[in-house]
DNA sequence: GAGGTCTTTGACGCAACCCTGACGGATCGG
DNA sequence: CCGATCCGTCAGGGTTGCGTCAAAGACCTC
């Protein structure tokens, strides 16, 4: 997953560099030439970290840090030309994480946002629910690749985990045959179906109270396999 | 609630204007003049934000920041009369929060760690500072970067110890054989899994009571590694 | 420059894993 | 009733990956 940057500045070379260096190192870079379009964006594409030049022609640069902490905590890096420390006391106190005075070097400004988007990585209070799925007879633990069974760990082989793993994501929704034998084997592999019958008699024999009428992994005949909770 | 803070710096003019500053506005001071002081006081104080001179006389400031941030998510923000460039990448690299260059404004440093602090507010609960992990046959200390075992502290070389510290870091999780060797050896290092197999044996051997059946130091075949506590 | 420690590298035996093919059961349609 | 198709099961063989040992290379200290 790749990480999303909003750059807000409202001087096209300013914004082409930043663009071209952030794509270089494999960043999503969307970008905004003044306040109401950067809220507007922020809104919608909802980026992981944002790069605000605090001298924009419609509003002033502190409001939009106002406008942004009033709905989420996404780390800001602020950009000005004015070296006033009052500036940047107001601009932090506002609620940016940092702030880099122009003209800037790319190598600091990059170490910084690394730094800010660090710092944010795990604050997904949202996604600590989704790493962890129960049934009555096992739990898997997709974080720290671990199922257990009764009190018990049960040792998974890769292709065996690889394989649960592209169910539980998918819990309740069927999984065709060939995008699951692409997603485990790779792209290659679109009609080795004997694969998948032995490994899902692998799974279920490794996690189902009687494997022979399976609860959980059901087979849909002629299409593909499905995970359910219960 | 007060703030406690940190401070670190060889220059006894700087660490009183610090502290003078600091005091009157409430925080909670502490300060150390060297690397070793600092780690130990970070490790017995627990402070809520650390300011961190790069120019220490007894060892590399960079190093100081890795030793914290093996153990710690703490708010490092990090001064120096360096202004170059490269070295505030590593700084940041290295786990450090911000970086101000001296001369610093005292109202802009103020802010910087009022931001600082403000960011880390909300730490997770279940994310505090585990200096100590404990196993029936042995104890870490990550802060103090010490193995215990019965009562006889463990000799592990410097590749050892980041391995362990890695692994224990991701206590119970699965640790890939890509992550592993890029933490511990450098983002180039992704395949050659011959050094894992070396240094988890050494490990085992000189932690595991039975290194020929580790119960600690478990290898998931094909995947990767995992530390368990028991 | 010598001795020691730490890291890297290569070779080997062994266990684990993945693929494969054969067989039997179930379902469906002719 | 019979054939076709699909799925589940099992066991053997080739391959890969892991643990172990030993020795060479790099680095540091004295």
């Amino acid at each position: 997953m790749t990480t999303r940057v909003l750059v807000v500045d409202d001087e096209p070379q300013i914004v082409r560099a930043l663009v071209i260096n952030l794509k270089a190192r494999h960043y999503e870079v969307d970008s905004a030439p003044d306040g109401r379009t950067a809220l507007e964006l922020a809104a919608s594409r909802h980026p992981d970290v944002v790069v605000l030049d605090l001298g924009l022609p419609d509003m002033d640069g502190v409001d939009v840090i106002r406008g942004l902490r009033g709905w989420t905590r996404v780390p800001i890096l602020v950009l000005s030309a004015r070296h006033s420390s009052d500036e940047k006391v107001q601009a932090l106190d506002a609620g940016a994480d940092d702030y880099v005075t122009k003209p800037f070097g790319m190598d600091e400004l990059l170490a910084r946002l690394r730094a800010a988007v660090r710092r944010a990585e795990p604050a997904g209070p949202g996604e600590d629910d989704v790493t962890t799925v129960e049934t009555e007879a096992f739990t898997v633990d997709l974080a720290a690749k671990k199922v257990n069974r009764g009190g018990r760990d049960v040792r998974l082989t890769p292709t065996e985990w690889h394989l649960l793993e592209v169910l539980v994501r998918n819990t309740g929704r069927l999984v065709g045959q060939r995008q699951l034998l692409q997603e485990v084997w790779g792209p290659s592999y679109g009609t080795e179906t004997n694969y998948l019958r032995v490994y899902m008699a692998q799974l279920r024999r490794k996690l189902e109270t009687d494997p022979a009428h399976p609860r959980h992994f059901i087979t849909e005949p002629g299409m593909g396999y499905r995970f359910e909770r219960e």
